[in-house]
DNA sequence: GGAATGATGTACT
DNA sequence: GTACATCATTCCG
């Protein structure tokens, strides 16, 4: 399966706003990698801001560095890094260039190439297949290399299928796995999802 | 140069 | 719930 002719790629514009505002619009989107009949897509279902002001859990908030150089490009540029010695996890670059901030994606619900995905993961449950920030990256075989590529036109791709999320399906709840700013509130996601990388309130 | 840390996942108790 | 694999990056001296 290839994709869907109705699908439409998100513009420059859809990426340029401040990641508090990006998060929770890009619910409901769908990310894809791959093309010809590798092509794989899922809907984010769950994602996290990472502010470029006063944000001490963000990468960018000690300045820039050679790791963190793609968070202050342009908006809709993928940011991917390498945590915890064998994971990636891939961001969406957003607000005005050079500020600095991103959004972290989650967990997908996966859509298309799923017999991708699980070639590259073996999972008993279908629900493990992209339900994480580094299990995503890993069924998307998103890699280094995509580190500082352009989501408008680069190997991984941002698209709407028209699906509009009522901001009562939203739920917010603090982000997870970080020690610092913990209690702030950034986190986003589908309520009620199966797919989230942990259930929410 | 060396030490500490980390936006995680998996396996096991 | 807890243990731990495993290493790039950062920060300090």
């Amino acid at each position: 399966m290839s994709r869907p002719r109705a699908w439409r790629r998100l513009g420059q514009e859809f990426f340029e706003r401040d990641a508090r505002a990006l998060a929770p619009a890009l619910l409901g989107t769908i990310l894809a990698s791959g093309s010809g009949p590798r092509f794989c897509a899922g809907r984010i279902v769950e994602c996290e801001a990472y502010l470029s002001e006063g944000d001490p859990a963000s990468h960018s908030f000690r300045g820039r560095t050679p790791r963190n150089a793609a968070m202050f490009a342009r908006a809709g540029t993928a940011y991917v890094y390498a945590i915890y010695g064998m994971h990636l996890c891939f961001n969406v670059v957003s607000g005005a260039r050079g500020v600095g901030e991103a959004v972290l994606v989650r967990a997908l619900e996966p859509l298309i190439g799923l017999e991708w995905m699980r070639a590259r993961r073996t999972v008993e449950r279908e629900r493990d297949l992209c339900r994480g920030p580094a299990r995503l990256v890993e069924a998307l075989a998103i890699e280094r290399a995509h580190d500082g590529s352009s989501l408008l036109r680069g190997p991984l791709s941002l698209w709407s299928d028209g699906t509009r999320i009522a901001p009562r399906d939203i739920a917010t709840a603090p982000r997870i796995g970080i020690t610092r700013a913990a209690e702030r509130e950034l986190r986003f996601a589908l309520r009620g999802s199966p797919w989230l990388s942990r259930p929410v309130r």
